[in-house]
DNA sequence: ACAATACGTCAGCTTTGTTGACACTCCAAG
DNA sequence: CTTGGAGTGTCAACAAAGCTGACGTATTGT
């Protein structure tokens, strides 16, 4: 209390500051899933498609039960999705070289068709978002966004960071 | 391109950077709602519910249109957890005094009770993250967020800002 | 040979969203 | 004073996407 520097950690945390903080996630993120979801409904598919197609491009060859941890849902209703892409010839399942129990998980030409217009739109507006704030906005964003993150999910996300470019 | 600040402005707007910010966005919000789900799960309420108390709360007496339009759900969609909620006896609903086709909803003593158990376990992880982050990264957060809401979503918030203190 | 792992699937349930249809109350305008 | 339309509530039916539990099959490793 007495230290000046504490003090000063203190001083932008008021209750008002951090329920602004939770109403700018929760209205970012309806933004956020905006123009994807709009793609997605002209096609029958949703989120969940959404999101399975994103992390089989992120790491090609991913297995069902990577899938399952990175994305945090039972097999059954990851499985349910991906039963659906594969039929629609959008994600290739193929068994696994080393270990033939496993299905090493592609996506076709047309996953990654897909994948691209997901993933423009999306990137579109957070290239704008990006644009509008600034470099330091974006440092500033991102680092409080990973310090949201609960344990599993942050070391999922930094695992992903290292094996991007 | 010539231009050594808009070179230096785009430097952080790779493809490579975006998909960063779009996978933080993702590992975050789950971050972020992962508390009160908690809370909810144990009193088979969800998400909905959190969402119904916290807007009551953030504007008391707002009425059932008004609600319909910060949530942009059905009406039969926030209806069924409105009635719950009003059953429940955690949200009152009072006939209008201008205009008695209005309802204005309320939390009673309860319903305040289990909003500040679920908006205190949410600021917690907020405020723990602007802490671990700092003051400039917390405005760089907001900036950035704000810049990605869709049109009438940041209408809503600004005026949700404004009205608080 | 046998236990454990990876995967798929069946059945059933929940939450939260959707449409469409209809009734009621009430305000305001003709 | 009647009538149209807005605000609200509710019924029915449905869909997406999560869940649990149980079971089967293929494969692996001890």
């Amino acid at each position: 209390m007495s230290d000046p520097i504490r003090s000063e950690n203190l001083l932008y945390l008021t209750d008002e500051q951090l329920r602004q903080g939770i109403e700018a996630m929760y209205f970012a993120y309806r933004g956020f899933t905006a123009d994807p979801d709009r793609i997605l409904e002209s096609l029958a598919y949703g989120r969940a498609h959404h999101r399975a197609i994103h992390f089989i491009n992120r790491a090609p060859g991913t297995t069902v039960t990577n899938l399952l941890d990175i994305l945090g849902v039972t097999k059954q209703s990851l499985n349910r999705v991906l039963r659906t892409l594969i039929e629609d010839g959008l994600v290739e399942s193929r068994v696994g070289t080393s270990d033939r129990r496993e299905r090493n998980l592609y996506l076709t030409e047309d996953g990654t068709a897909l994948e691209r217009r997901l993933s423009d739109s999306q990137r579109a507006r957070m290239r704008a978002a990006f644009r509008e704030a600034g470099p330091d906005d974006v440092a500033g964003f991102r680092r409080v966004l990973e310090a949201m993150m609960e344990g599993e999910m942050k070391r999922q996300y930094r695992s992903l960071r290292e094996t991007g470019k």
